[in-house]
RNA sequence: GGUCCUUUAGCUCAGCUGGUUAGAGCAUCUGACUGUUAAUCAGAGGGUCCAAGGUUCAAGUCCUUGAAGGACCGCCA
């Protein structure tokens, strides 16, 4: 086995007459003769050449969709079109059967909602192949793009004492027996008794540890697991998903929204450079499902073209202030289309007017910026209007929000009554308050939702699709 | 948490206004062919029509309840 070439390299160096070795999963066998072998290494697969007549019977019968075999032998040019080489197969090897009767992956394509009831397998195919390398390739260039601009990448915990983040519904983590749990005198639970002795539950996300660690380090970034336990049904939510969020000091909310979309255009650009074959089957997937849509359904642009429209195109950046009058001024509002019509200043956006602003009105992504403080969290930076906050969201089309974020506010008094306001426990978050009492200084960041990031790269439509193993409420399968 | 949709072969689906023995393509198996690449040709096997109850002379089809899956809304990333 040592002698393994994978298959991207040989498709990409191959030489006629070179013997080699590949390793990898059957995907066809035709006409006793010619094997598809896919490796994992890349989308295209190789063709193997046996010669049925020269080979053992019991290992022809053996090669089905899903065995796993090697295949020595000579490379040689390829008679047929299709493929530059192939590889003669001098001796197979095989190492797992696929019982063809049981195995249930075929050389068609499935339903995406049959590939998820087995999520063990669905690595297997072509799609989720594609989708797979290209949310490793994402996950590096995001890494690559903050350690290149002297981000330190900060571990932030995932069990966390904390009950004050704010971001949504957490599970609960304990030790404790529940169907015994210890009592106070007053009747609450113990969790002096509890392995933290204190409540634990799991992150809905980092930003505020990123803050301690961006007062000091100037410049972090987290990427990890957070998990909210809110009963979401969508296409576009999941328990437990991937974030990013960086946090830098000395920074307004203008450089974190340069910051964000320098970012994003990074992240689509690399993907473009190294994962060209996956994107082109995905497109082409794509387009073969839009034919049987139909035509008000279809999207106005192909997978590839969206991408380099995004990279070529600044995205839009709109007041709140801004938005809710162009909203005010649409047909939907002023034809009462929409659900909830906008009547005035400070209303809350729903994804209807989302939607309408990136979709109908710019048709590129969107910043929203300078929200009403009314609906928004406790730490985000007061404006001199006393109204609004620097907060900002990103918004892409077919996803809706991607990026959320905000200028945070570093006055102690401000924040302070802004805690006030909200009835946020100021005991809990005397560590938090610390950042502000010694060495406070202007200091901004955002959170990236990972898998809608590799949901618009993709061009897949349910985020349960993009993570190899969804986490959603009634499902925590394998 | 709310609204709506779907469930028929291993997979993707058709099945009209309730009416004989429930169909197709792909997959599987057998045979033919052997430079194919979604191979082709011939044949075969494969069904708790999601479940329970009801209406009816008659239910895959209509009704009720439940289950599973999905879409959208709210919450957000």
């Amino acid at each position: 086995m040592s002698k393994r070439v994978k298959i991207k390299h040989l498709i990409k160096e191959g030489q006629p007459g070179e013997k080699v070795t590949v390793s990898g999963w059957v995907r066809t066998f035709r006409q006793n003769r010619f094997i598809s072998l896919n490796d994992g290494s890349c989308l295209s697969n190789m063709q193997i050449v046996v010669d049925f007549e020269n080979m053992e019977e019991s290992i022809i019968k053996s090669i089905t969709t899903g065995a796993a075999i090697s295949a020595s032998g000579e490379v040689v040019e390829s008679q047929g079109r299709g493929q530059r080489i192939e590889i003669q197969a001098e001796t197979i090897e095989i190492h797992g059967l696929a019982d063809p009767d049981k195995y249930p992956l075929q050389a068609k394509r499935h339903g995406l909602e049959f590939l998820r009831e087995i999520a063990h397998l669905r690595f297997r195919t072509n799609t989720f192949g594609a989708i797979f390398r290209i949310r490793h390739s994402a996950s590096f260039a995001i890494h690559k793009f903050f350690n290149d601009r002297g981000f330190y990448y900060m571990h932030s915990p995932i069990l966390t004492g904390s009950d004050a983040e704010g971001a949504g519904e957490m599970f609960q983590v304990t030790t404790l027996p529940l169907n015994d749990v210890p009592k106070t005198e007053d009747g609450e639970v113990d969790y002096k008794q509890d392995f933290f002795e204190k409540a634990t539950n799991l992150t809905v996300s980092g930003q505020l540890e990123a803050e301690l660690g961006a007062l000091a380090l100037s410049e972090v970034y987290t990427f990890g697991p957070t998990f909210r336990a809110e009963n979401s049904h969508t296409s576009r939510h999941l328990a437990e998903f991937w974030m990013i969020e960086p946090e830098v000091a000395f920074c307004d909310l203008e450089d974190n929204m340069n910051l964000a979309e320098d970012m994003l255009k990074y992240i689509i650009q690399y993907v473009m450079d190294h994962n060209r074959e996956d994107l082109d089957f995905l497109d082409n997937r794509l387009q073969q499902e839009e034919k049987s849509k139909p035509q008000h359904q279809r999207s106005p642009m192909a997978l590839i073209e969206k991408l380099e429209f995004c990279l070529a195109n600044d995205f839009e950046r709109v007041s709140y202030t801004e938005a809710i009058r162009i909203l005010m001024n649409s047909k939907p509002n002023k034809k009462k289309k929409f659900q909830f019509v906008i009547e005035e200043w400070g209303a809350d956006l729903h994804s209807e007017h989302e939607r309408f602003l990136v979709e109908k009105h710019f048709k590129k992504p969107v910043i929203l910026y300078d929200y009403p403080k009314d609906i928004k969290s406790f730490y985000m930076r007061l404006n001199e209007d006393g109204k609004t906050v620097g907060a900002m969201d990103i918004l892409f089309p077919g996803i809706g929000e991607i990026i959320g974020g905000s200028q945070r506010e570093e006055r102690l008094d401000v924040l302070l009554s802004r805690m006030k306001e909200m009835d946020i426990p100021e005991e809990e978050m005397s560590w938090y308050l610390d950042t502000r009492r010694f060495g406070t200084c202007p200091h901004a960041g955002y959170g990236l939702g990972f898998e809608r990031m590799i949901l618009f790269v993709t061009g897949m439509a349910n985020i349960r699709d993009v993570i190899p193993f969804p986490r959603y409420p009634g499902s925590a399968e394998f």
